[in-house]
RNA sequence: CGGGGUGUAGCGUAGCCCGGUUAUCGCGCCGCGUUUGGGACGCGGAGGUCGCAGGUUCGAAUCCUGCCACCCCGACCA
């Protein structure tokens, strides 16, 4: 292990790839950029999923599974989002492979099973999901239609990141179709808070809700919401997108429905998904160098129980009080691991729960046993105190809580101290150059500016806030008017 | 697709310039013993198409040619 584990963006993919989820590079490179997710990895995943898959239900969606090929007449019939995606598509065109005659023991693409027409490997379900809705969909009765899909898609991006941009990767996307404007509008919002709320409340990623401009817009949308987080080293994070898409795919997939007049009218939809990029989001908001740290809330396990001991007898002892305690707390609702392996040492054992991030560790050994005491220590801050086993599962409850508002105080600390107000352009670059994060300015609200300033500075606009105060001021490129301030960074 | 770099055991590497016994070292892995309150130690052991294919040579990890793969930077992007 690399005694160089840091949080940084740098390096964060090199030690988490040995830990949680490796990114696998095969040896051909039709899945190069793929991950592989560990178990441990995966049951995080999971976690996420779980609670997001809650608080859609709670919001009255249903989960629904549609095919992973369009054809390709179905995906361009949207023109911009078919357009937006076409440079990263992968596409099957064959369905048989043959032995080849030129090269014993290998196979070939069978050149007679060319497919009539090419299939496209989703990068977005839009087009299959709306082509399906059409035949769902008759009246206002029918609306408003709530569905979101757990899947995975492909996107053959030039580069891949791990986690961040890999070419396929699991998401959840939600598509909804509703009767008017204005209830689609408000369900892109709703899930944009849905997303804002699970980030804080549940990842302890403080994030910021903004609108996207027309130049970041996802393709075939009106309006993008989108919450944007800040990571450890000063770089911006679209961390969940949420979109109004107004009539365009009821009107390219021709879904109307009858409205309580009679009269026919194209439905109003969203679309909005987050994916295992949020798994990034949570290594490069909170780690250190000493791995990954979990908020309690997300934590596969919310604690590890290591027992030490000399022989037999004390491990006997040890576990008798460890089971007891992991019942007590099971009971309060803490999930709780005991970590009984007797092929790994303590040390060993601490060193490889930190590195997954276990909130928190409770170590139990003979002197504890006389003492009728437990060790506590905490990942975070890495605080460690012998406590009574009398009080200890009340203790736990509590610490449980706290942690996850430390950990969430400490990033949303490091974030407001990192958004800067900006009147010149001067400073703009300073301040994108040597203090990094957010910048706050003026913008003159045309896609020139924004486009120059990218070039110029690699800065691209992340949102305009929702909560932003209007207020009169110069663009600090242009110097043109403008009524508020919007967000800029460097971005992932 | 443009610029740069790297391929040697599961991982990380030395050797390459200047060809020459049985390819180096560390981690990890396996066995035995001692250990166990912060990543244990000793002894023993297993593990290699030196990226692939040609060529030069008595002899190639090393030199030459071609190919392949991967990484980093740029264009692209959730």
């Amino acid at each position: 292990m690399s005694k160089n584990l840091t949080s940084r963006s740098e390096d964060y993919s090199k030690w988490y790839n040995e830990l949680v989820v490796k990114a696998d590079l095969a040896e051909n490179s039709a899945v190069r950029g793929c991950m592989v997710i560990k178990p441990y990895g995966f049951a995080i995943w999971e976690k996420m999923q779980a609670e997001l898959d809650r608080m859609f239900k709670e919001t009255g969606h249903q989960n629904a599974y549609f095919p992973l090929f369009i054809p390709k007449s179905l995906f361009e019939a949207e023109e911009k989002n078919a357009k937006g995606f076409a440079k990263e598509c992968a596409i099957v065109t064959h369905y048989r492979l043959e032995n080849d005659p030129e090269n014993e023991g290998k196979l070939r693409v069978d050149p007679k099973s060319k497919l009539e027409e090419e299939l496209i490997v989703r990068p977005t379900s839009e087009a299959i999901i709306w082509n399906t809705f059409r035949g769902w969909i008759q009246s206002y009765r029918d609306l408003p239609l709530l569905i979101n899909q757990w899947a995975n898609v492909v996107r053959w991006e030039m580069r891949t990141r791990l986690f961040l941009r890999t070419t396929e990767f699991l998401w959840q996307e939600g598509h909804t179709a509703h009767a008017t404007k204005q209830e689609a509008v408000a369900e892109a919002e709703l899930m944009n808070n849905v997303y804002a709320d699970f980030a804080e409340n549940f990842m302890a990623i403080p994030v910021i809700k903004g609108v996207k401009t027309e130049k970041e817009r996802f393709a075939g949308a009106e309006d993008t919401f989108c919450i944007e987080a800040l990571m450890q080293d000063g770089k911006a994070l679209q961390a969940g997108t949420s979109h109004f898409l107004g009539q365009n795919f009821a009107k390219a997939f021709d879904v109307k429905f009858t409205n309580k007049e009679g009269k026919q009218d194209y439905v109003w939809a969203t679309s909005w998904g987050v994916s295992t990029r949020l798994m990034g989001a949570l290594i490069m908001t909170h780690s250190d160098d000493k791995g990954l740290v979990l908020p309690p809330n997300l934590a596969p396990n919310q604690v590890v129980i290591v027992p030490i001991y000399k022989n037999d007898e004390q491990f006997e002892a040890v576990s008798e009080v460890a089971n007891g305690l992991m019942k007590d707390l099971r009971s309060k609702g803490v999930s709780v691991k005991f970590d009984n392996r007797t092929t790994f040492r303590p040390g060993a054992k601490f060193a490889q729960h930190e590195l997954q991030g276990v909130p928190l560790r409770i170590a139990i050994g003979p002197k504890d046993l006389e003492q009728g005491t437990v060790e506590l220590a905490r990942r975070d801050t890495f605080t460690k105190e012998v406590v009574l086993l009398n009080n200890l599962v009340d203790k736990v409850v509590d610490l449980m809580t706290e942690i996850q508002n430390c950990l969430y105080q400490k990033a949303l600390d490091f974030r407001d101290t990192h958004i800067t107000k900006v009147d010149t352009f001067e400073k703009f670059k300073d301040v994108l150059e040597n203090k990094t994060g957010f910048i706050s300015a003026h913008w003159d609200g045309t896609a020139e500016t924004e486009t120059k300033i990218k070039e110029i500075t690699k800065a691209t606009i992340r949102c305009i806030p929702v909560d932003i105060v209007e207020e009169e001021g110069k663009c600090v490129y242009s110097g043109k008017a403008s009524k508020r301030r919007v967000l800029f960074a460097k971005a992932y």
